[in-house]
DNA sequence: TATTTTATGAGACTCATTATCAGTATTATT
DNA sequence: AATAATACTGATAATGAGTCTCATAAAATA
C-alpha cells in the first residue's frame, strides 16, 4: 500500500520510529480528502476506538506536513487544517466565509506570474499561499 | 489633515466616539509603512509616552481593518500585522522566511485571473490572501 | 450641572498549540 | 533472550495572541 510506504520512508528519513499511533493518524489523514483541523482528527480516532492523544496528533501531523505527506491550511485565526498529499497536485484554496467549504483551485498562469515575480526581485520562493475567500453559490 | 478627517469619519459612520486614545493609535499606523503586530504598535506608543491599553489597541485597529482604513496581513500562525492604507493601492505580500522583511507586489493579469475563477464557479470573491514566502536577497 | 451612554484599562479568560516529564514501548547491544 | 539505551506517548501544564469583563473615566445629552 502505497500511503504505507511513504509513512515508513518519511519517518526512516527523519530517524523516527515507526508506531501504531503515527500508522492510525496517517490513515486517517489519507482516509478522507476533507479539510480537518487536528481536533476534528483526533476525534474521529477516538470515534473509532483508535488511540492516540491530542499531543501525538499534533506531533505526527507536523512530521507528515515537514516531509511532504500532508498538507497545511493556515487561515487567518481558524485553527489549521490539514489534507493529504497522495495523488493530488499542487492547488490553492477557495474559502467560502459563511459555510466554511473549502474548494480547490490551480491555475497555471499565476503559478507562472508569480515565480516570475519573485525571480525578478532575486529572490527565491520556498512557498506560497494563495487563497480566495468568497461567498459559495449555496451561501448567497 | 487628510488622515484625521479618515478617523472621524469612520468613528461618525460607525456611531463611536473620537477620543485621544483613538487618535494616537490611528496617528502611530499612519507614521510607518511597516508592517507591526499590535504589540510592537502598543509598545511603541508606550516608548513615545503615549498612553493606550493594549485591549484599546485591538479594539480600535478592529475599527480601523473594517472601516477599510488599515489592512490586516495574516501570516500563518504569526500574529497578525498592521498597515495603513493611506495612499496605497491594492498589493499582496513577499514574505522572507529568514529575515522576516515584507516586500509588496501586484499583478493585474494575477488578479484578473483569480476573479475570473471565482466568476466561472459561480462564486462572490470576498477578500483575498496571497503571499509569497521567499528567501530574499540578502537572505540567500 | 445632572444624567445617560460609551470608552478605557487592568487583568481574567479563551483556545489552539507547544512543552514537560514520568512512564512505556521500541530498538540496539550483549 | 535479557538488558541497556533511546525514542515515544499521554496527561497535563504552559504559552501566547487575542478577547472579554467590569469598575471607572470621559463624552454626549438633557
Amino acid at each position: 500500500m502505497r500511503s504505507l510506504n511513504l509513512l515508513k520512508k518519511a519517518l526512516k528519513k527523519e530517524n523516527l520510529r515507526y508506531t501504531k499511533q503515527r500508522q492510525i493518524i496517517w490513515d486517517e489523514i489519507c482516509n478522507t480528502d476533507d479539510h480537518r483541523d487536528a481536533e476534528e482528527i483526533y476525534l474521529t480516532l477516538r470515534k473509532n476506538g483508535l488511540s492516540a492523544s491530542r499531543a501525538t496528533v499534533y506531533r505526527t501531523i507536523d512530521v507528515l506536513v515537514k516531509n511532504n505527506l500532508v498538507r497545511k491550511l493556515e487561515i487567518g485565526d481558524e485553527p489549521a487544517r490539514y489534507e493529504n498529499k497522495i495523488d493530488t497536485a499542487h492547488h490553492d484554496h477557495l474559502i467560502c466565509v459563511k459555510c466554511g467549504k473549502i474548494e480547490e483551485f490551480m491555475d497555471d498562469s499565476i503559478e507562472n506570474r508569480q515565480d516570475q515575480i519573485v525571480e525578478d526581485l532575486g529572490f527565491k520562493m520556498i512557498r506560497h499561499i494563495h487563497q480566495l475567500f468568497v461567498l459559495c453559490d449555496k451561501c448567497q
